[in-house]
DNA sequence: TTCTAATCGAGACGGTACGTCCCGTCTTGCC
DNA sequence: GGCAAGACGGGACGTACCGTCTCGATTAGAA
């Protein structure tokens, strides 16, 4: 076996430990077992199980999303969705990212690197996407970006990280909706009718 | 030490571990010696790691929450978003929480009683909010209540739980007017006209 | 397994995997899979490998000969190199003895161990056998004790741990005569007059 | 650095480790670590441990002792166990040996060279010892060399090897005096009185 | 009050994993 | 082509806990 494709074996048995056990009780000798390598061959190249863990993390994150620029609001806000549920949708995300949030509480380091490819990487979606609103007039001027990332992420990932249910396409078009008058946007004229309808306009 | 004083102060010891080390690290080694008592004393209580750590949180999320109806949506959101707030700024609330969600997603047994103790509670916190919202002519009749809660309760947990940053009173302010807003409440009255202008009234 | 079955089943896999492997190459390892044991149980009982050979050697050694006087100096020359041979004839004993004195060339501890309970035995057993002697009148007085042990001893060790042939019990009688000859007994009267014949009486 | 320099450089490292760690323990690796070479320089010489601990030992006892003929068997004895005492004081000697017999006990072809280039050594040594005495009228027609050579080697091997004392010169005129009046020589007429008399003839 | 039964602590048990070390083999470029 | 450098799988190290189990000592309540 060479060089690269052992670093791969490992990586690739990491995924599949982590989703199985959970970061608390990822042991090295199993990831070194389920990948056919020895423990010496994963120690040459992490020091610890922390930094392997991360540097996979990091990797995975950094990775993703080039620019998603649909030309409205909602528009952006429905692909945004549709992005994010397919990967929290991912089976393995949706076991280690859980498992790294709950690490990070109690380990500075975890929570440090988190802070940076995880959560700023939303910020700075969200916020881009914000921005844009703002710059079309769809969105206020001083329209708080932190806040309104909060309003975008945080029931999506309510809905697919702890409710662990899938939502219907409607769902995903009503949050749309939803989201995008709560931030203060007008509201599309014909398009959702029954599960948030907005106040009937004059 | 009588009977009892040893049932207590193993619990009061389980839940100083989880906080330490959470649910994936919990040992029942570690527990005893904090509790000052056998391993013996525990095994002969609880069968295992899961029976003892369930019993404690279901026992920690029974005792909550009477009913909480200010009279209005906005005062409603306002009073649950400080309550919940409060509850998870615990350390332990914020330590052991994420934790067991964790590993819920790979224990279908600790997920059905996250389900029934967690988020059916806020479900049904959530609810009945939206419908004494909706009774008041506050939210529009086919408000999809389930959705309601994901905008309700996620930005909050996004904030606290991930994001892990305690939010300001003007913070929460807003958010509780965007969330009715969103939800399809009318404007509060005078307080901000420009970051979510209110559909007009009928 | 109770206490000292475990204990006696380490001692049991300790000498055939001294016997196997030799002291250099021993592994508690082993040991404790060849006992059906855990390490925790050997470590338990012996902090290194060294104590746990020495304790080994050192009760083995001391089970040994009870006083052999049989009256004559050749009788219990005779009786010695027999319970001799069969000692060291043990394929236990003829490997690792040579182990642990070749391990006593650089470890001076095994060496200091060795010197009180392999060689000194030896030294008393031979000095007694000696002193007898002399008090019969068979020897002269003065005969030196520890120069007349390395007779008795060092050809029969040579032939049985070096050469590792087994001695005929003619060669036994006849190295019997030899010895006694030459430590200065007066020659017994007509037992063989072929293989050694002693020098004829001026 | 040439081809025969790393050839040489082995070989001095190789009896140093011996020496140091002993057969069982020594590792090719730190051999080339001592040597300044790398492992592939090794095992492209010798492919095993066993084979290059041979080569060494066997060119060593290749190139010795010549004849040694004084003229008397006490002679012959004092010169010999002068020569053995000072092979055997050696470091290297005193150490090698023993780990290689203790080897010897459990690898067969180490057994198989040991005897040839060792004991049979001693015993060509000492069997042609042994014609001489018996051509000069010295010693009996028929001694049996096989057991004057236990003898002669035996005691010295066990004070020098096994007690590990450095015998004095006195310790060896006894030595020599009992041997040779043990094989039945007639004894040397006023030379030992004290240490070891023989029994006065009838 | 005595006996019985439950419960206690203490700690040994087989196991598993740790992270380190070193083995002998094998691969890869440099000289 | 031989060399050093060094990564490879393997395996043992001695330690730390795990959860299970057995053991007497202590304690309470029932006889």
């Amino acid at each position: 076996m060479l060089r690269g494709e052992i670093t791969r074996a490992i990586r690739s048995a990491l995924m599949q430990e982590l989703a199985a056990v959970g970061y608390g009780r990822l042991s090295i000798e199993a990831v070194a077992r389920r990948a056919g390598v020895s423990k010496t061959a994963i120690y040459r190249r992490w020091s610890s199980k922390l930094e392997l863990v991360l540097e996979i993390v990091v990797a995975a994150a950094g990775s993703k999303l080039p620019t998603l620029d649909t030309g409205t609001l909602r528009g952006d806000l429905t692909l945004l969705f549709k992005l994010v549920t397919h990967a929290l949708g991912h089976p393995l995300a949706s076991q280690i990212i859980p498992d790294l949030l709950a690490e990070a509480a109690r380990n500075p380091e975890i929570d440090e690197t988190l802070q940076v490819v995880l959560r700023a990487k939303q910020q700075e979606i969200g916020g881009s996407l914000v921005a844009r609103a703002v710059q079309r007039g769809e969105l206020p001027v001083g329209t708080d970006a932190g806040a309104a990332v909060d309003l975008i992420v945080g029931p999506l990932y309510w809905r697919l990280a702890i409710a662990r249910s899938t939502p219907a396409q409607a769902y995903l078009d009503a949050l749309v909706e939803t989201v995008a008058t709560g931030l203060g946007a007008a509201p599309a004229v014909p398009r959702q009718r029954d599960v948030t309808p907005p106040a009937a306009p004059a």
